[in-house]
DNA sequence: CGTCGGGTTGATAACTTTCAAATTTCGTGG
DNA sequence: CCACGAAATTTGAAAGTTATCAACCCGACG
């Protein structure tokens, strides 16, 4: 795969058009690369130090623990995606990560980090623009967790792992390929693993979409949209928003 | 009100061991101070090229509104607070801003932020592991309302207020000043406003905490805590965490 | 005064969870 | 290729939580 079709390199080309110069810094970021078996934690709520992160292959978890037994799965991030750049910043891991799947990413030091926004500052933007995107999500998150009921909620996180998907070329109108559980499902959405599988066949049976053999599958995408109250903008921009 | 003795000086000050320097560059940080009557929103979703601001006093509130009618509130600003870090990063302001109060706040141009950041690194350190702290507010918000039910998140609610007031010096473990309506309270932690009627009163009746006449009194801070699976670290540090 | 926005309470309805059990899928070793 | 066990999915029934609707109270304010 050459620099240009890293996903995170996709990834930041739908916000800011790369030159060759800015492409090539981005690859000299990627430190050592590492691969992560599915299901044992890369980092634990507490740690310090933890370098951050560029997701290359497989899905991860970030999420919280209650004293109760429960969890909550704050954000899942895919290949593209920067892990960690707020545990960077407060020297703290205030959340878990579980590899969903089996994981390759590499390590970007802190100090690369920083030497890389100085020389090529569009870069900093891309990547900055990136991190608001994805802060943005949380609070779509909470949005749909504190006002959705259960099927728009269900209908709503479908259409958005869509959408940043789309991004990296990893999905389209049609569906896109999708490792998550029902469990991880429920615990992403705070919705019992029971009830998100009622709601799923409401979904298949209303003839909407289909979440199945790892795989969802997008039948009526307006249909979605609107049960769901997308905003579609998300979806739509096909060149960099930044020549 | 010296510069050392302005709510956001104290709230930085809780991170930062600030020196004189470092406190009159934050204080000419502060632009045009404006003033907004309560309940007209400052900022609309989708509007571009707004201000940051500092708020000076009063309380405001970041909310969404969903095509059915419904509101999510996803955070309150209290004095002290940086209004509006992420809208000027994205250019674009992705919710909307009411006044809870009447309220007093300081335009902050990005030129200036920038420039006051490179050449005082350690208050660029303290304003952003505030808005990292912020960020993690919002994350500890989603879980709430994911995974507490109505009587914890409640809890977890009001000390978490009572911790952030702390910081400014608004609150002590006794109780605070909180002007917000049980309306408000029901849009941000995801409840009908009937409902927060009734948890008040079950709190109040358990002796543990009593919102009414715009004061919250802890009677019981332990019982709280522990009802909520609240991390006391919030609550504790008393002196900067970086000398 | 009269109104209006909160706050409070009861009754009922809706949504979601929990518990329990069956069924299917999937990875692994024989 | 098949058998097996573990994990994930599916379904029903009952219980629990929260929303909705409706009414009433109260203090602020013109």
């Amino acid at each position: 795969m050459t620099p240009q079709q890293t996903p995170f390199a996709l990834k930041l080309s739908a916000f800011v058009a790369l030159s060759g110069e800015e492409l090539s810094a981005l690859d000299r970021l990627h430190g050592r690369r590492k691969k992560f078996a599915a299901g044992r934690d890369m980092v634990h709520q507490g740690q310090i130090n933890q370098p951050a992160y560029i997701l290359a292959s497989g899905w991860v978890c970030s999420y919280k623990l209650l004293s109760g037994g429960g969890r909550q799965i704050v954000d899942f991030q895919i290949p593209g995606d920067f892990l960690g750049l707020r545990s960077v910043l407060f020297r703290t891991a205030d959340h878990n990560i579980e590899p969903v799947t089996r994981v390759e990413a590499s390590e970007v030091l802190p100090s690369d980090l920083l030497d890389t926004f100085s020389r090529t500052p569009r870069l900093a933007t891309a990547v900055l623009w990136a991190a608001s995107r994805d802060e943005a999500m949380v609070v779509e998150h909470l949005v749909g967790i504190g006002r959705r009921d259960a099927k728009e909620r269900t209908a709503h996180f479908l259409l958005e792992l869509g959408a940043r998907l789309k991004l990296v070329q990893l999905s389209t109108p049609l569906g896109y390929a999708c490792p998550l559980s029902q469990y991880m499902l429920a615990d992403a959405m705070g919705l019992s693993a029971v009830h998100v599988n009622r709601v799923l066949r409401e979904l298949r049976d209303d003839g909407l979409v289909t979440f199945q053999h790892g795989k969802v599958t997008i039948h009526d995408l307006d249909g979605l949209v609107t049960l769901a109250d997308f905003d579609k903008s998300y979806l739509d921009h096909d060149g960099p928003l930044l020549k």
